[in-house]
DNA sequence: TCAAAAGTGTTCCGAATACACCCATGA
DNA sequence: TCATGGGTGTATTCGGAACACTTTTGA
């Protein structure tokens, strides 16, 4: 037990966890086994530690609950209504993760906990636990503002892509169609992509080149004050 | 006393207040008069009551310790270091603020505590307590980009201002010269800006009209797809 | 009459947009 | 041989950048 002079909100953290599948954006829930909201889903999270910042927590969780490690990870917002949870109050560091879904099997198996994980498409959430449909309305639109001047997209792909698979994914979280001999010319000219020695395999019709992201590069011309745009 | 099964790290707000004064672009801090950092400077900001949100609570510690009511506030970041304070596990959320300057005394009088408040020009800050500093950098770069996609500067500005004034403030946060003709046809094509049947008085020179923000009308075009961009 | 800031248009250049056809591949 | 997506260039338009002089006012 542990004592206070004060009274102290628990803190804890939760992850909006984006992935790309095939044609669609995807984001991971975990489904309640216990009320309250049994039966709903919510986002993976759960309490600070005292030796961990909320970052360090926000991972740790990541880990136990799905096995995810190593993705892009940045800080959302800290939601602090008071009555957000019924079991009383408990303030919330929100963080949204990328994560390239080509790395994990289909299904991310759950933990220890035998709850269960599932991708949901962003546009077809079940109903969501506490206020996690405001968190998640946060996280989307955030990526959708972040993605058009930072290089995060690449985040999603897997390592080597087409420019083809590139295109569709701005398009898909910028929910609007795009030219693509513009996008090309545009996405090409920054110098940022890698052709590769490879294409496509497998594909019944032309075969595409494959790319990768210079990370090294983009760091360079973002201190020489570059800035990416889209 | 308070009693819980599992420990809770403490949670507080931290306020970073933006004034402009003449030329100056300024933030307000407090002279810690105890330890720990008896002497450095430190934002204003305090402990999270039970019963208000961390925005609340950062309008309250504000209020209180300066008097300053109704301005500008977005939430910044939640800073979690384990040991950013020496007294014990603090995790800390952030808001930055932007007040009219015009509307108070030039010396915001401290509160009761008799602690001394004071705006600091923000590229001569004195040493700061805790990890202040940090979150002053997080503030002031945050300022920088949305101020260039959102219209925030006018938070800073007096109802009435010339065009002259608003570009200095953009000159001041973006630290970067401007070109007279091309400020002013960009902002004016906006329709953002509405022409007052004022001018300036009391100048040795010729008088400027004075404009104030139509905040109605921006929110009518924000909501039709507008975006600002300076 | 001087100093100090207000106010005002045009030209040039580069980037964004619009747009259509042939190519390579596996089924 | 067909269906499917890969790959490519040009003309036009629009917005950003550069740039200098006249006007007004109070000291």
């Amino acid at each position: 037990m542990y004592t206070y002079e004060y009274p102290r909100p628990a803190l804890s953290v939760d992850c909006v966890i984006f992935g790309l599948n095939d044609d669609e954006l995807k984001v991971l829930l975990i489904e309640r086994a216990h009320d309250p909201y049994a039966g709903y889903w919510a986002f993976p999270g759960g309490f600070v530690d005292m030796d961990e910042t909320t970052e360090e927590a926000a991972k740790r969780e990541l880990q136990e609950e799905t096995g995810i490690q190593n993705m892009y990870m940045e800080q959302l917002y800290t939601f602090s209504d008071v009555n957000r949870d019924p079991r009383g109050r408990v303030v919330s560091v929100a963080y949204y993760a990328l994560v390239k879904l080509s790395d994990f099997t289909n299904q991310v198996h759950a933990s220890s906990d035998a709850k269960r994980a599932e991708w949901f498409q962003v546009n077809h959430l079940p109903p969501l636990a506490f206020d996690h449909a405001k968190i998640f309305e946060v996280a989307f639109n955030r990526l959708k503002g972040k993605v058009r001047y930072q290089p995060i997209g690449f985040e999603l792909l897997p390592e080597k892509f087409t420019l083809s698979q590139l295109q569709k994914l701005y398009e898909l979280i910028l929910d609007k169609e795009l030219d693509k001999r513009n996008f090309r010319k545009k996405i090409l000219s920054m110098g940022l992509l890698v052709e590769l020695p490879e294409r496509q395999k497998g594909v019944s019709h032309r075969a595409a080149k494959l790319y990768k992201f210079d990370k090294i590069k983009y760091k360079e011309l973002e201190a020489k004050g570059f800035s990416f745009e889209l």
